[in-house]
DNA sequence: ATGAAAGCGCTAACAG
DNA sequence: CTGTTAGCGCTTTCAT
């Protein structure tokens, strides 16, 4: 439609060409500001101006031009705008996402966490441009800003990809991230407290009596590091010795919470509780170790991560480590605000709190 | 920073006065094709050419101002860019919510939508741009496309708005929908057979020999409403009377399940079996009836629908109908492409079958 | 209170 | 193969 005849218009001037038919078709030319001027009889700029409340405009004449374009269902043209004064309203929320899989985009705490960015931004009037970038290319991440398609990026999980998150930084590409504050940081980042949260965890187990704790998170991402590095703590400060036999590097996808506890048990590992880096691995291992007859918290206690909706209601209800998703896309999203306000925000550690039900 | 500096030019010809410093700040001006042609000593002309792989450019310097233009880290701007060339590569994708609450935005299904369609568009080379809008304001849906912000509308969940959405399609706004198909319908849905869907969960119920069968589920959604068809289709079938008491309005939400169950039991309704419209539901509805001391299978077998990742985790683990989400968001991205590509796309239904497991 | 005209950063005739 | 030039749809001086 429309499109088509923008592209077939040719480039000469066409402005005195003005009345072109249109497409033969079923709907015509997309219209125009030049369009709603000449109907309503007064300049494109009385038009603009209507359009955008200007006091320079006689209310009589503001009021015919809003209802004819409102009747027309025309809406200027925010590209046109945007190229004209020079910035745009939209927002890059970038989702990493592991090599061929999907894991950023199916796990229910990065879906949470856009849906709570998108309703942030909404609130101030932002758009949202989601973009998916693969985690080896996180440099690739600052596209959209580049491009002027947006004014600044939200980065959803830093992966290991510091120095690149740093970079970008230093290019002055407005970047806010989700993850954990790490020493010679020059970026941005939301975030909650993950060694609290780890430790957190781990001392709750040990409270139930626990003492061979499995923990289920790859420590090769930095949230999930600082989450062990408190179960560390916890450990030691407790004098419980750390076996490095229980602890798996499982992704934060359901199969391989799976595949840890059933490699855990095949290794003929004794535990009697997991702390899981995520809900989703929380219940993927509960489900697992029912399959190998063990009872959650009976026989294993599980302590998860995130505090997704589900968590809840899931049985045994568990018992996690929430991350206040609403705040986080709110943290971020004024986090960027102050970025573009030019006055560089500082990193935002969230609170962190265990919520104890049934599984642990 | 550079939003600031266009903003504050001059809007008289700043051509000439090129050398302009820059922010004096941090980082300098932004970088345009002006300034990669000017160091590269060719035009702009050449310039584009290169960074579009015309083959009108002398391969040497091809890589001359594409090697430059990287090191600068130098990205066409895609405002100016759409703006000349007359179309835009970005897709809206609409999420209607209830009034107050963030429904669409908090079921684990329409989030998981949301990520196929993230897949699918950027697989096709497509930038998404998410918005949200209060379900009794859908036609504001179209905003998008008619700012020319995006070249169609992807929406997800019809609600109860055909007649928005037929006079959307009508003006010809290229929409697809995902959600059932209606009697006179002129837009374009992609979704499951919803009737079947309904017909097979109450089928599996009734061949487990139970008999009472509430219905959880918003009817005055179109979806909600044929499974609900289906259902009724069965119980016909079977020569088993409809008990109207047990049919429960529930929204998506996973409370309104609770206060589902809650309230059947409070009203005395006797009943041995659940049909719920999505795995969130079925998953709250279990939950409760756990705390009402009725256990799931054996007191009440619940189906689900949706097959949520999760769903397979659950315990016990949920019996449901599974919706396709990533045939769904190809199909709903094929169907948009299509046309964009002036071929009128014929509305969808997706497979939809029964997956057993242990609820029921 | 209104309009004429210039130009945002880019691409594509059209002429070398 | 390269450059000149006009203009995409809009906002904004600057001049009425």
């Amino acid at each position: 439609m429309a499109i088509d005849d923008a592209q077939s218009a040719r480039t000469g001037r066409s402005g005195a060409q003005e009345g072109a038919a249109p497409t033969g078709g079923a709907a015509g030319r997309r219209l125009q500001m030049t369009d709603i001027a000449r109907m309503a009889g007064v300049s494109t700029t009385t038009v603009s101006r209507a359009l955008n409340g200007s006091p320079l405009v006689n209310e009589a004449t503001r009021v015919r031009v809003t209802e004819l374009a409102r009747s027309l269902n025309y809406t200027v043209n925010a590209g046109a705008k945007e190229l004209r004064i020079g910035h745009t309203n939209t927002v890059a929320v970038v989702v990493p996402h592991a090599e061929g899989m999907r894991q950023g985009m199916s796990d229910p705490f990065f879906l949470g966490m856009l849906g709570s960015i998108a309703d942030a931004l909404a609130e101030r009037g932002y758009d949202m441009l989601v973009s998916r970038v693969q985690a080896d290319k996180v440099h690739m991440a600052s596209t959209p800003f580049d491009s002027g398609r947006a004014m600044g990026i939200i980065l959803i999980g830093q992966w290991h990809h510091h120095d690149h998150l740093n970079q970008l930084a230093a290019r002055g590409v407005p970047v806010v991230v989700w993850g954990a504050q790490l020493p010679n940081q020059i970026y941005c980042t939301v975030g909650c407290d993950n060694v609290r949260g780890g430790r957190l965890a781990t001392e709750h187990l040990l409270a139930l009596g626990r003492r061979r704790i499995a923990f289920l998170g790859d420590t090769d991402l930095p949230e999930v590091a600082q989450r062990h590095e408190g179960y560390r703590q916890a450990l030691a400060q407790a004098g419980v010795p750390e076996l490095p036999s229980l602890s798996w590097p499982a992704s934060f996808l359901a199969d391989s919470a799976r595949a840890a506890v059933t490699g855990l048990q095949q290794r003929g590992a004794t535990f009697d509780a997991i702390f899981a880096c995520s809900d989703l691995l929380a219940m993927a291992a509960i489900s697992t170790l029912r399959e190998f007859g063990r009872q959650v918290p009976q026989d294993v206690a599980v302590v998860g991560y995130d505090d997704v909706q589900l968590a809840a209601h899931f049985h045994p209800a568990i018992t996690t480590v929430r991350q206040p998703i609403d705040l986080g896309g709110r943290g971020l999203v004024a986090a960027l605000m102050s970025f573009l306000d030019k006055v560089p925000p500082s990193s935002r550690v969230l609170p962190t709190e265990l919520v104890v039900r049934a599984s642990a």
